[in-house]
DNA sequence: AATAGTTTTTAGCCATGGCTAAATTGTATC
DNA sequence: GATACAATTTAGCCATGGCTAAAAACTATT
């Protein structure tokens, strides 16, 4: 069982390289095609950086770079994304359940501590938790050995009105829209009635712990749910 | 109360820089003379790269620097290495109350992890443990405004034969010797029996729970004890 | 196929913070 | 005070990874 990837490659992997992997990794799971433009934007810097960067990241054979194409991970590429995303997640996680920070605020906080803990905290954090499978936005954490689940759900705006459902994931790290969120008392599990759907892309009518709340289309877009009976 | 200090100061500051500073504080807490080499003996780099970043240290008003002489903290400069100071203390008792992690690793998890977290994340740390003065190996975690407590205790290599002892403070940070200490029953709040000394500075003879060792003086001398009855 | 517009890459700059080797300064000894 | 030795500083090199501005390469439209 390879356990420190980077143990593969020559030179250590900075918090920067692997913040270019997971957002590689994160890119394409979305189904999008990773150009250069679309990663400079998500990462944050100039498309001459994210190029810089790239060529870097293929030279390690962590990704594949051909010159005005869409980015590529290798399957090394991908098996750091992944073990990242796994801190990343584990991280929110116990912030959230250990410390009680709120889930508005563990992704900058594991932002950074994922790139600093060692395979035995790594592990120490995993059991202390039961070994979890999603994260306090309901996103799924990696195996150890790079296995992501299939999270299951379908946005709320897609559901049928009149029936109650339970929130299993948010798709979005926004603070702002999370403090909001949790406001509503719309955090992960709670159980959300609908009422009803306006058309034309409208508002929803939606019933959290007794009252009720008004949702605009694309927020809703954001919450995955599943029946409420299913459980 | 000013709470993040490298707000004071217009570029923030890398773990490099926070490492140099709480390495002249430990230097200094030591009574010694904090010269250009014995800092870039204790940080593990070369004279010349200790003299350019004192000299940058200098330029931000973190430390005094005057040619040829030590180096010695400026108030910020203090503040600063005690605030990661405390970090490191803090995270090093909660790694090890909280996850378990052995009482010998902690020190490089934390020499890492201090120089990532949030105030928020310190505080929430402090608290989960119920705002704790010292860390495993009994060194004084500072308070958040910047005092540090003294720590009692004299070394055992320095006590009576014939009495039982508290162990209160080990003066390592070495994994090794840790790991050793702790092997022989020798952690935090340990109960030791001294049976006796052998003249020369040779080895002591101990008790630790019902198991007899032999000490080497200068292991015994890092074991800081009080009287086991002053409890 | 020419042109216009967009995307990507290249070239070259800069700050950071290591390093080695050489020069300088300080200190101890005769 | 001269001289030797150690400590410190300076000078100059290098890799990293940002940046801007300009060049080049794709794409779409006529
Ligand atoms: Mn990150
Ligand atoms: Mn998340
Ligand atoms: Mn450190
Ligand atoms: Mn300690």
């Amino acid at each position: 069982m390879a356990k420190n990837y980077s143990s593969e490659i020559s030179n250590p992997l900075s918090s920067n390289h692997e913040d270019y992997l997971k957002a590689i990794y994160i890119l394409e799971t979305r189904g999008e095609q990773v150009t250069n433009s679309v990663l400079s934007e998500y990462i944050g810097y100039t498309p001459a950086s994210a190029t810089n960067m790239v060529k870097k990241l293929a030279q390690m054979d962590l990704v594949i770079y051909r010159p005005h194409q869409a980015v590529a991970l290798t399957p090394t590429g991908r098996r750091v994304a992944l073990e990242i995303l796994r801190h990343h997640r584990l991280l929110e996680l116990f912030l959230h359940k250990t410390l009680d920070i709120p889930w508005d605020s563990v992704h900058e906080e594991a932002e950074r501590l994922e790139h600093v803990i060692s395979e035995a905290l790594e592990d120490a954090i995993a059991a202390s938790l039961g070994y979890p499978k999603v994260d306090p936005h309901g996103d799924p954490i990696p195996s150890k050995n790079g296995e992501v689940s299939h999270t299951p759900g379908h946005p709320l705006s897609q559901s049928e009105a009149g029936r109650t459902y339970r929130l299993v994931r948010v798709l979005s790290q926004e603070k702002e829209r999370l403090a909001y969120l949790g406001e509503l008392g719309l955090h992960l599990n709670a159980e959300v009635h609908l009422r009803e759907q306006a058309p034309f892309d409208g508002p929803m009518l939606v019933e959290v712990a007794g009252e009720e709340h008004a949702l605009a289309a694309d927020m809703a877009a954001l919450l995955q749910v599943v029946p409420a009976s299913a459980e």
